[in-house]
DNA sequence: GCATCATACTCAAGAAAGTGACTAGTCACA
DNA sequence: TGTGACTAGTCACTTTCTTGAGTATGATGC
């Protein structure tokens, strides 16, 4: 039941409306915690019948009109009692590592392009959260914004983030170079 | 559908029981694949049902009797038009974000015991990882075993579960000081 | 002047994943 | 003699995620 304590936890910044939250989590909840528009609406309605957002209608002139949402009270109780609880441990649940798993078998010409597409949507995803990282730290070094800076915990799953996809784009380049010299090994016997 | 596929391929090494998937999936394949039994003898079943594998009975004198399942030829084609298949992009889908995300604001005692339990925890996968690469690679060396090694795609999951780990070990250690120092902090004030 | 994009949502259905409880025999140990 | 752990599985249920379609309006571009 995380997406709705990542909400929750999204709305705590900022008050949003279901568009805008489906963007904002686009850019950076989306880094740990991924979903489509419909289940966060689908998870907003939810959390205003049990009174943990309040929502508020704004008439718009040249738009349809919009609701946006703020964390009550008890949302914010329920994300204390969240932070409580134990998680459950994470892992990486990917598709492409399943098939990698089966490559030097089973179609291995595929998989070496599509970790190569992953590389190059890894790299870019990098660039993006550089940028957002600069840009929340504005001109005070990292260590200082670290110790002091204002809403240090979505800083630090940015970072979070950002070393995932290196990671990610580092295995993916180097196994996909693997799989190449081996096919060439291969075609040499 | 990849836990489909996971099983799929972690029957392609070998023929196995649920029971024996169930275990040979928490040390390997849960690296990228997480999966209860439960969910595992109930795929298996939908697999055979789909003929993807077959199971043949092995009758035991002192245990319950098991059944032990391989990929058939319409299995490992299967796993061959996944292979080709787009992948979804991956993402980090974990719990323990979420809290990090507000970490500053609600709760943060508990997110730091957690932050370094986490970090305990994948220190321990780092480790028994390690044990497992350097089992399969037995004397040969890394880049040898690349290149010439049987069963390359597991190696390679394992080195991208590796890395998972270590970078979220670290990140862990260093989140959890970062937080403790801030509390320092605010308590001088 | 027409197409497409952006805002702002809703509804329904289905597939996939996760949870809890339960059966039943064997073996070791104290 | 019973307590718990190990092997080997089943059944039923719920939650969560994904997919696809539909509504309505204004703004922007060619």
């Amino acid at each position: 039941m995380a997406l709705r304590h990542a909400v929750l936890a999204a709305l705590l910044d900022d008050e949003y409306s279901g568009y805008q939250l489906a963007k904002a989590f686009d850019i950076s909840v989306a880094n740990f915690w991924h979903a489509l528009p419909q289940q966060l609406y689908a998870e907003l309605a939810r959390l205003e019948a049990d009174g943990l957002v309040v929502g508020r209608e704004v008439v718009q002139e040249t738009r349809p009109n919009k609701r946006l949402f703020r964390v009550t009270e008890a949302g914010r109780a329920e994300l204390e009692r969240f932070a409580e609880a134990a998680s459950k441990p994470s892992s990486i649940r990917d598709d492409l590592l399943v098939k990698v798993q089966t490559a030097d078998r089973v179609g291995t010409g595929p998989v070496i392009e599509q970790l190569e597409q992953r590389a190059a949507a890894a790299g870019a995803k990098l660039e993006l959260l550089g940028k957002l990282l600069d840009n929340m730290r504005g001109d005070t070094d990292e260590a200082e914004y670290l110790l002091r800076g204002e809403r240090v915990g979505r800083y630090l799953t940015c970072l979070r983030g950002l070393a995932f996809e290196r990671e990610h784009r580092d295995w993916c380049l180097r196994t996909a170079a693997v799989l190449r010299e081996r096919q060439q090994t291969d075609a040499e016997r």
